[in-house]
DNA sequence: AATGTCGCCAACCGCATGGCT
DNA sequence: AAGCCATGCGGTTGGCGACAT
């Protein structure tokens, strides 16, 4: 096999660090318009100055909408631990086993807290055994005062995974359904049915690579921003693939529909959807509310964003600047012409879509 | 109140893997 | 069969806030 490896990261000309409201909000956009079945063609024809490696984990691990935020349970640590005294640093596997945390944050939780509390529960376990010399082998997770109140039966969807191969043997997305029924959900089916549900953010099975491709039917949802990016620089970043290498997986397969969330399709309610989750979105970044201080606002669009011209749109010209002065309800109904001039661009000349110019 | 230290978390880096040509 | 390419994965690091001195 080989193992050539794209160059990615190394491309001069990106942006890097943090990522601001702005292209969270550009990013968020272009995925549930076009989906993210080629993320090395994805930045560009977002009008993003990123890798996309770099769109892939800030997606990943942060803009997904089935993301759960906040605080792991008791019974997600106590899941983790068991997990990874059975897999090891397997950290995909593990997160597969729980629903709406990702690898990266379970990487992290267990490097600065689960590491600690393992360690010290071995020692109490030694302990332990050296008065009683007896059991407890083989068993990494023995109760220890605060977690065992739930007795390691999760109530997790993982938690049936009585062993954690039913997780770990395999990412496939119908494997991971398998393993629990949550597995069916699909995120952007959840967009529509949250708001009903009227739950913040739905913890969703999704692990990373189950998440391929399903804008399709949720185009509507969001209106896609336009921003201003020196054409050159895609020559720089894309170097010899003129030719596109992006177009073989390309525009085709970015509006490919998507399997269950078809039943999206463009309906109101996935409009709504939309808002809601841009809303919760918005909440997250710190960018929703009553824009008493618009200024604030906008200071925080010029201060933080890396593009030039994008600051120059700020006031007038930029759909994404105006989202965020506006709020998400007038600024749904401005953007929508901007829309419609992008999507004859995109359709008319996909090749240079991020020289558009408004 | 100012400074230093520590811990957490988001993001980056480089390798591995698998699909496609 | 071999090579190329995109994506996935795991380790590592830098920035930032919280806490201590």
């Amino acid at each position: 096999m080989g193992r050539g490896r794209a160059p990615c990261c190394a491309k001069v000309g990106l942006n890097r660090g943090s990522w601001t409201p702005q292209e969270d909000m550009r990013l968020v956009a272009y995925i549930q318009k076009h989906g993210h079945s080629n993320w090395r063609a994805l930045p560009k024809q977002a009008g993003l100055l990123r890798c996309g490696k770099s769109c892939r984990l800030r997606w990943i691990n942060y803009l997904r909408p089935d993301l759960k935020r906040g605080n792991f349970t008791v019974e997600e640590e106590e899941t983790i631990m068991r997990l990874h005294g059975m897999l090891g640093n397997k950290w995909s596997k593990i997160a597969a086993c729980l629903p709406g945390r990702t690898d990266n944050e379970i990487k992290n939780v267990w490097n600065t807290h689960l590491k600690k509390k393992v360690a010290l529960r071995e020692q109490q376990q030694k302990a332990g055994a050296a008065t009683k010399n007896g059991a407890g082998a083989g068993t990494p997770v023995t109760d220890s005062s605060s977690a065992s109140s739930s007795t390691t039966t999760t109530n997790n969807s993982s938690a049936g995974s009585d062993s954690g191969d039913q997780c770990g043997t395999s990412k496939e997305p119908d494997a991971a359904a398998d393993a629990s029924p949550l597995r069916d959900i699909d995120v952007w089916d959840m967009l529509v049915d949250a708001p009903a549900a009227a739950q913040p953010m739905l913890s969703s099975p999704c692990s990373s690579s189950s998440l391929t491709t399903c804008a399709g039917g949720a185009e509507d949802l969001i209106e896609l921003p336009v921003m201003d990016i020196e054409p050159d620089i895609w020559s720089i970043i894309d170097g010899e693939g003129a030719d596109g290498s992006g177009a073989r997986h390309g525009d085709a397969d970015a509006t490919a529909p998507c399997t269950g969330a078809a039943a999206v399709s463009t309906s109101e309610a996935g409009e709504a959807a939309g808002d809601w989750w841009l809303e919760d979105l918005e909440k997250e970044l710190g960018l929703w509310g009553p824009t008493e201080d618009p200024l604030a606002q906008t200071d925080l669009l010029v201060d933080h964003t890396g593009f030039g011209p994008l600051s120059d749109c700020n006031s007038e010209g930029d759909p994404v600047s105006t989202y965020f002065q506006t709020g998400p309800h007038n600024a749904a109904a401005e953007l929508q012409d901007v829309e419609l001039q992008l999507e004859l661009e995109l359709e008319l000349e996909p090749s240079s879509s991020a020289a558009l110019v408004l």
